[in-house]
DNA sequence: CGAATCGTTGAGCGAGGTCAAGAAAAGTGG
DNA sequence: CCACTTTTCTTGACCTCGCTCAACGATTCG
């Protein structure tokens, strides 16, 4: 709330920790994110805290809006985010192709909760560790976010664990152990992958 | 495949393990499951399964295949299922009403899905399967389904295994220690809950 | 009635959690 | 640019929830 920027007027910037969308909201408008980093979560009433999307440049937040559905979750931003706003009310006015790419981006989001559904549910440490960093390098490479083997990678260890369901020290360790394996490199911020596909089959992910 | 009956122009019939959809199928048609119970899958190479999502009487399974996406996930048929038919392809003739009603199922199956997140990320085994018999019970109930504080409960303690991310020997010693609290009564098949919201708070889920 | 499938129980173990403390970074203000 | 504070990362010791393995009843179904 309070100092949110609006710098033209379809377009919108948040800072870390500020709010895209609270429970309960009914939206103005459906977020193209085209810089930054956002995430949906829920804490349980005893604190535990469970990240249930990422969204990155590119993605919608969230087209589900434009039919008048409020945000079952929260939506906060996790770095510097710029964001394009598409009115929910407009929608009947616009292109169908336009339509579609939102209904179509719905359906992925579905398929990425149902993938990591399989990782909450069946994987170790490691392999969702793994998942979760083979998932955010090849978002970033489709839009040319990458560079050769590496990306940005702003979550905190914390971030790590609440998107895993682990703990911030397992997730440390577990990240060491990765470190030792080749697996990846990490450090300020910034992720290296060596070998993207020996970190997908540590992931137990169908090679691509 | 061949055994499965039409029944009428647009309905369908499926037997107990019979798959609805396979991975990379192209569907010709969304269901409207009338009858009986399936579940989407995703099974790891090394045996590992975590079903994805349950698929009730009056569930849509799965409107993004209007869009021509394939599915991602296998579904299979829990119990006899009878299901109605909507072609894909005739999608862009049906009143905008029934477009509508398919988009809202799959942004509700969206946010079933990040409770599920929530649960197999930060859930203990009795929160988990808890959630799980609230949420069949209150789905079924809108179905008018449930008859008093009773459901029916074709589940196996496998399934419930494969939905809640545990061991079918820990889902047993789990639903005892719920049956001595009197959180249930589960029986050839039959659920009873006697309190509700009892249930609900041993979930950890907000109060209705 | 025989064969699967499903449910139940016990003993032992291990992956990941908890608690706590200190080191390293990263902001913040002067 | 430098103190100072806050956040993040790291490490160790210990513990527990849920898993594994195995055997045996109980149901269900052909």
């Amino acid at each position: 709330m309070g100092n949110l920027a609006i710098i033209a007027d379809d377009h919108i910037q948040f800072r870390p920790h500020q709010y895209l969308a609270r429970e309960a909201d009914r939206p103005e408008f459906v977020y193209r994110i085209e810089e930054g980093w956002a995430c949906r979560f829920r804490l349980l009433n005893d604190g535990r805290r469970q990240i249930t999307a990422l969204f990155l440049p590119g993605d919608y937040c969230e087209p589900q809006w434009v039919l008048g559905h409020r945000p079952a979750q929260p939506i906060v931003a996790l770095t510097n985010v710029r964001a394009s706003c598409i009115p929910c009310a407009s929608i009947g006015n616009r292109p169908f192709d336009q339509q579609r790419r939102l209904w179509s981006a719905l359906a992925h989001a579905l398929d990425r909760q149902s993938d990591w559904l399989v990782t909450l549910g069946r994987r170790t440490a490691l392999e969702r560790i793994a998942h979760l960093l083979c998932e955010i390098f090849e978002r970033l490479s489709r839009s040319g976010l990458t560079y050769g083997q590496q990306c940005a990678m702003p979550l905190t260890q914390m971030d790590m664990a609440d998107l895993t369901g682990l703990t911030p020290v397992h997730v440390n360790r577990t990240l060491q152990s990765m470190r030792s394996a080749a697996l990846i490199e990490l450090q300020s911020r910034w992720l290296r992958i060596p070998d993207l596909s020996a970190l997908r089959q540590a992931a137990c992910l169908a090679p691509a």
